[in-house]
DNA sequence: ACCCGATCCTAGCACCGCTAGACAATCGAG
DNA sequence: CTCGATTGTCTAGCGGTGCTAGGATCGGGT
């Protein structure tokens, strides 16, 4: 039975070589140099064994997002757990958020603007995904205001980041302005 | 002359065919489906006639993205010149935007979401793009409080809007709640 | 009536995601 | 230890993509 072992770790241990190949690749060139060419290349295997782990290039895509939403998770949590009081904590929030958009753009299109396949917001969805959002949710929450569903509040306040990292990185917003539209953004949206 | 004022007459009415049929076409079955090969077909000419009039696929893109913001322009400042009272005009701009985004998912996409080969936010910035972001601010820049840049306020609240729109027709913000949204955001955001 | 330039199309390049089918390596039974 | 079956991997290829070189054809000016 050791044999069979031996082949099932071999294959996860490649599984994740794919992985992280795609999201190296990704991120030095962008999501379009990433293909099925170029991967199995890299990996030094053959094209088709890429389908023998995903079922095509999105699933691919999808694994990204996942390993993305993990990461994303701890980095807020990390840059939240620093600040002491509500608003120090909503802006470490913001900031840890759009630096994170800012230092792995592959993996935050891959999570946020790509199609992974992935279930959002529904009973389904992924665990980290779920666990991405429960880590906004833990620090917005505290200042979502009264008569103001947490939830609905933590959409909005990530609808927003969301839009400012995507607009800044398409070329859409200057980038010099950044650090001011983070503190109008939590002067005025949390409840302090 | 005239002759050769018929044929340019004819290549321009040749060239809005084109942009009208990519269009079109990427209303109907997403951009993905844009092909310069379904695109000469339907317009009745053969792929090398497109590159005669762009230099490829993303300048069509780029017409299409500068057509939608004229209308987007057109669609904003109808839906505000309607509302009395600056609160309600900021609510009926932000339901403008969304509304728009959502009926003409292909012109949004072509406008904030693919690379038309455009510059945004520079000075050699296309007319019909800046006109697109006067029409917003023209609204914005009256609630967005003492002291802070109506520029500056306008881009946060805007990229609110692009975050809300893209996350709900990707599916990552459940579409039930977009009017909630809506409210909070302009309750919070805006100076009234 | 003829020539010549503008205009358009056919055919093809290199690449894409994906898959069928041939081949080799490995395992279990006799 | 050998032999068939199974598993794994590769080569080759399908239909599609954006884009372009080069030849045919059409129409205006002389």
């Amino acid at each position: 039975m050791s044999v069979k072992e031996r082949k099932e770790r071999e294959r996860a241990e490649r599984e994740r070589l794919i992985v992280a190949t795609a999201r190296e690749l990704a991120e030095q060139q962008g999501w379009d140099a990433v293909t099925t060419r170029r991967l199995a290349e890299r990996i030094e295997y053959s094209q088709p064994v890429l389908y023998s782990h995903f079922r095509g290039k999105r699933e691919i895509i999808g694994a990204v997002a996942l390993q993305g939403a993990a990461e994303m998770a701890v980095a807020v949590r990390a840059a939240t757990a620093a600040a002491e009081g509500p608003r120090a904590r909503v802006t470490a929030l913001a900031r840890g958020y759009l630096d994170f958009a800012e230092r792995n753009p592959a993996v935050y299109d891959a999570l946020f603007r790509l199609d992974g396949g992935l279930a959002y917001a529904r009973e389904d969805t992924p665990e980290p995904l779920k666990d991405a959002f429960a880590a906004l949710l833990e620090c917005l929450g505290e200042v979502a205001g009264d008569g103001v569903h947490p939830g609905l509040f933590t959409e909005v306040f990530w609808a927003s980041l969301h839009g400012i990292a995507t607009l800044t990185r398409a070329g859409r917003l200057p980038p010099e302005e950044a650090e001011r539209r983070v503190e109008l953004l939590v002067d005025r949206l949390a409840v302090l």
